[in-house]
DNA sequence: AATTCTATCAACCGCCAAGTC
DNA sequence: CGACTTGGCGGTTGATAGAAT
């Protein structure tokens, strides 16, 4: 049931996943979130293509896969909705929880086809014509059908209500997989809270489990520290964004990044992002008798690429040790207490 | 016991839409 | 505005387990 191992020309390993591949693979995208599949399984480890990657968290080591035999429900909805659908496998994923498109298309070919074959006649025309079709035509024709059918397009307008394009948020893919991996990287209390509905309703993540007075207190809010990006992402669920950008007299970049609150796209923010870090250089340059494009290049350097190497030495170790005493977790609270040598030392909050 | 057939499903492939440069 | 990149989707493949002969 599994291929051979096997390797393209680019020396891309292909086949069958092994443990140590899935290992390498869960534990960089429970921690640090698929910022980018192409260039994940180079810093992962992996001689795989991202696709591959992206296919293998997706359709198996991603959290609360259900696999295992079919409900009777399961099955009558799959069918349900392949009736009023047709092949429209990742929209029908979407309304059965832990399972992945992948594997209801295998369980279609393999088991309800046939008895849906065995149910019904197929007497539409319109079906026969459309089964007739080659797939590209198939596909052309699927993307200019104008569903008809009531559940079709009560499903296909519950699914946009909550997609990034249709709502003010963040970048669609960006914004997705930070939302969703973020809360795979929290920890497992506050995964299971912010995740609910988590894969049908990605942005609807819950930080209420932290206080913004307590975030406030700390003695970071008051740093001129600043660091490009992580910083910024670590009080984006708390809505703080205001608050720490004013105190550091940077109030031409008001941002509210928080998922709930109204969003940018993904090139406004990563254009914030590097203003932010522009501006922080700036400051930078000010106390460290280097250039501004020094520090520039210190901070956002390899920054998007290698979100995990910049060198950020400036920062004190000593400046979050208040910080690395308290119980509340951010999601990004890996990255940030990696992103300056920190991480390790935290360990026993989880 | 050996061989052939069938079912299963993980993984690959090509295409497309959206985003970015 | 066009070229390029990326993520996502659906169709298909192919190795293997288990059943049938």
């Amino acid at each position: 049931m599994v291929r051979t191992p096997s390797c393209d020309k680019n020396g891309l390993k292909k086949g069958t996943w092994t443990e140590e591949e899935d290992r390498k693979l869960t534990a960089y995208v429970t921690r640090y979130g698929c910022w980018n599949w192409r260039q994940l399984p180079k810093f992962a480890g992996l001689s795989r293509c991202g696709k591959s990657c992206r296919l293998r968290w997706m359709n198996y080591l991603r959290p609360n896969i259900k696999r295992g035999n079919y409900s009777k429900e399961e099955e009558d909805t799959i069918i349900k909705l392949h009736e009023s659908m047709g092949n429209r496998w990742s929209i029908i994923a979407a309304q059965l929880p832990g399972r992945t498109d992948n594997e209801i298309k295998n369980h279609w070919h393999t088991n309800l086809k046939k008895r849906e074959r065995q149910n019904s006649s197929i007497s539409n025309e319109e079906k026969h014509n459309t089964n007739n079709l080659a797939p590209r035509e198939k596909r052309q024709k699927r993307l200019k059908l104008q569903p008809n059918n009531c559940l079709a397009n009560q499903i296909t307008s519950q699914i946009i209500d909550s997609s990034p394009s249709s709502s003010p948020q963040p970048s669609s893919s960006g914004s997705s997989s930070i939302s969703k991996d973020t809360a795979v990287a929290t920890s497992t209390e506050a995964y299971e809270e912010t995740s609910g509905n988590f894969w049908t309703e990605p942005f609807l993540t819950d930080c209420s489990f932290v206080s913004s007075d307590f975030l406030l207190e700390q003695p970071f809010m008051n740093t001129e520290y600043l660091s490009p990006v992580l910083f910024d992402e670590f009080f984006c669920p708390y809505g703080l964004y205001e608050e720490k950008l004013n105190s550091n007299n940077l109030s031409q970049i008001i941002i509210d990044s928080s998922p709930s609150s109204p969003q940018l796209s993904s090139s406004e923010f990563s254009s914030i992002t590097r203003d932010t870090a522009a501006a922080t250089s700036t400051n930078m340059a000010a106390d460290d008798n280097v250039t501004s494009s020094e520090a520039y290049a210190e901070i956002s350097g390899d920054f998007w690429p290698q979100p995990f190497s910049a060198d950020n030495s400036y920062i004190p170790n000593d400046f979050l040790e208040p910080f690395m005493e308290t119980e509340y977790l951010s999601p990004v609270f890996d990255e940030f207490m990696c992103l300056y040598g920190l991480d390790g030392e935290h360990e026993g909050f989880n």
